[in-house]
DNA sequence: CCATATATGTCAACATGACTGACATAAAAC
DNA sequence: GTTTTATGTCAGTCATGTTGACATATATGG
């Protein structure tokens, strides 16, 4: 009873661990997202908009379709905010070079803008939990959530990837292309669920 | 730290490290989210319901000030869900014995049957993952979470709460004193925000 | 005892973001 | 030249949040 764990019983612990561990998950996402939210809404925008803004962003020259296999929500959903997004002059879409059908989506300088001021914000968050957790966390932090995702949706956080988006520059017209690789496996996925 | 970040340039590494963490946490809440959705339909239920249920099962005889302050919704928002939960016997509510005004909230059986179902699901997910990465790892994670969490509501997971909530047992007619103590400090400032 | 505050419930209207189903158009592919 | 694909759109529905106003029962403090 002095320390942690003189146990009465080892079950009720693990038990407490996993209860508590669903319950950080609970209050971390929901902290983590209401600041933006706020943000969000002066531009009569939501946490959808947010959501499309970032991924446009991250991947510039995304395609509907990459985007809706990211997101998993029907093209009706998401039609709706990124129409919005358009017609207010914070995403730009253009056609395909190869497929004249596709039209690929890029921020403008305003979609940038509002991109970092949301952003900004739940990235400072992650940077002081990081720097008050101390490295060794951060990597303890990473692999249990990466384990927490569905199995078929790790492919977008392998180490080569993440670090080459970040190490190939630009981000400008090669985008696409980045976008394409790194999408390729959850595009089938998310494509047969619906 | 010794073999990893050989890089070009540690700011951009660290980018991709944020960038990273607040993509895993979109997926990740996502997925942990996505398997209990899909049972909790099956009941003409949603994510709302699981949340009452989850937190009325954690604090019996919870009043629904409590529960307010937990889920920061409106009474409103909550009085529908949990409207229904009573409505068709997943949830029982009783007159506080101090305070006559208050209802206390606790499962039925029926209730605790679904909770258990949909918790368990998580509840194994959490546990795989835990698993699979390791004690160190499960630190880091609990570490860095609650860091992200606001620190208003750090509070709930004092280790000393957590533990005592699951040696003190029964989890019967004593639960609601013990859900008093634990949401003490989260009413204030829930209450103060609307 | 009466006035006020508190715990809870309820009605009404509205916004957001998801869904399904059906249909339309342009371009690619076979 | 037909079929498939990428995308868009119309129309309706549902779940879950919001605000505002008002009602009721009980507690609390002069």
């Amino acid at each position: 009873m002095t320390d942690i764990k003189p146990g009465p019983n080892p079950l009720f612990l693990r038990e407490a661990e996993l209860r508590q561990a669903i319950e950080m998950l609970f209050f971390a996402y929901r902290d983590f997202t209401s600041e933006p939210d706020q943000i969000l809404a002066q531009y009569g925008f939501g946490r959808a908009h947010h959501r499309v803004i970032y991924f446009v962003g991250r991947h510039p020259g995304i395609t509907v379709s990459e985007l809706l296999a990211i997101l998993a929500i029907t093209k009706q959903s998401l039609s709706r905010v990124l129409g919005q997004l358009v017609g207010e002059g914070f995403i730009e879409q253009r056609p395909g070079e190869r497929d004249r059908r596709q039209r690929l989506l890029e921020l403008t300088d305003r979609g940038r803008a509002l991109e970092r001021r949301l952003t900004e914000n739940q990235r400072s968050r992650i940077a002081r939990a990081f720097r008050e957790a101390g490295a060794e966390a951060v990597e303890g932090f990473h692999r249990v959530l990466l384990n927490i995702i569905d199995e078929c949706n790790r492919g977008r956080f392998d180490r080569r990837e993440t670090l080459a988006a970040g190490t190939t520059g630009t981000e400008g017209a090669t985008g696409a292309e980045g976008a394409t690789g790194t999408e390729g496996a959850g595009l089938e996925s998310a494509a047969s669920r619906r």
